[in-house]
DNA sequence: GTGGCTGCAAACACTTTGCATTTTT
DNA sequence: AAAAATGCAAAGTGTTTGCAGCCAC
């Protein structure tokens, strides 16, 4: 139901590892098995989305015929961000998941008409956040700088074509 | 449990209108009625709150000796958002509100070992915002800039006297 | 008096968890 | 063989809703 994959994207980066074989490090390290279920899921997750949540990701992985329980998806998706490969979105309720492996940093643009989610670069944002950091003595982790309103096309056209639940 | 009060916040605005006034005003053009649960709600809210959530909210009045159900808390936060008296903070999965009326444009920075929230004035984000809306062709309504790390606090100290669960 | 409000409890949507069984190394 | 992962179903959270009675205008 929720298009959550109908992202305007950036070029991915290229990266040395496959996320596969980033995440099996990441196992391996805490003592962890990558098994069958969670190579299927990071298949799925790094060929196809972008934008996605866990519903989603269950009914994408049943229809490619591959039997994995919700449970499961779960807890793969809690590793994959402990793990670095993805990043949790969270626009509304629902935690949505987007790539954070081979992909560069950005931030968000979503429209509140179709939901479309758009991303872009602005390297003027991190030194702002550096600066406002350091001026309060915090050690920045991280940032989401998301800006809510309406795209080009919505506002355009008064007749927008979709009107999604998610992302 | 949230101590989500907890926000080193700014100077509030002054307005001319109180609280009250401004959701009655919007709740009369919707043909809508201010009831004495919504009085008591709003008078907690503007009188104590900085971040909160629904949970402490009801705890909150209940407190105060008001018995409102945790029904007409839901209903009531969803009118003062659009009513445009508070605005929704969704740092984890359930939602914060913050005072949206009476008090000045901010973003925030959120301490993940503390949870404390503070917040910070920064013009050229607003700046940032509006340039890169300008070069999509998005019409821009309103921002998010949410720097996540640890405090100056709980760097400084390894032994965060704070972790409460939420915001 | 009427339409909106309230409280209650039940229903929801999303996510997590306990446990017996299976899989992985 | 030991340790960890899976599936299932049940239990949690946080939030919404249907409905009978109540209240403000």
């Amino acid at each position: 139901m929720a298009d959550t994959g109908a992202a305007d994207q950036l070029a991915p980066l290229s990266v040395s590892e496959t996320p596969e074989a980033k995440f099996r490090e990441f196992l391996e390290i805490r003592g962890e098995k990558l098994t069958e279920p969670r190579r299927v899921l990071v298949r799925q997750i790094f060929d196809t989305h972008k934008h996605f949540d866990a519903d989603e990701l269950v009914r994408d992985v049943h229809d490619s015929g591959h039997a994995i329980s919700r449970a499961t998806v779960y807890r793969t998706l809690r590793l994959l961000v402990e793990a670095g490969l993805l990043r949790e979105l969270r626009l509304t309720n629902r935690t949505a998941y987007e790539h954070d492996y081979g992909y560069p940093a950005h931030d968000h643009m979503h429209c509140t008409v179709c939901n479309r989610v758009v991303e872009f670069r602005n390297d003027e944002i991190r030194r702002i956040r550096d600066a406002v950091s350091r001026a309060h003595g915090f050690r920045p982790a991280g940032h989401r700088f998301l800006i809510t309103g309406v795209c080009s096309a919505c506002s355009r056209a008064h007749s927008p074509r979709r009107r999604l639940d998610l992302i």
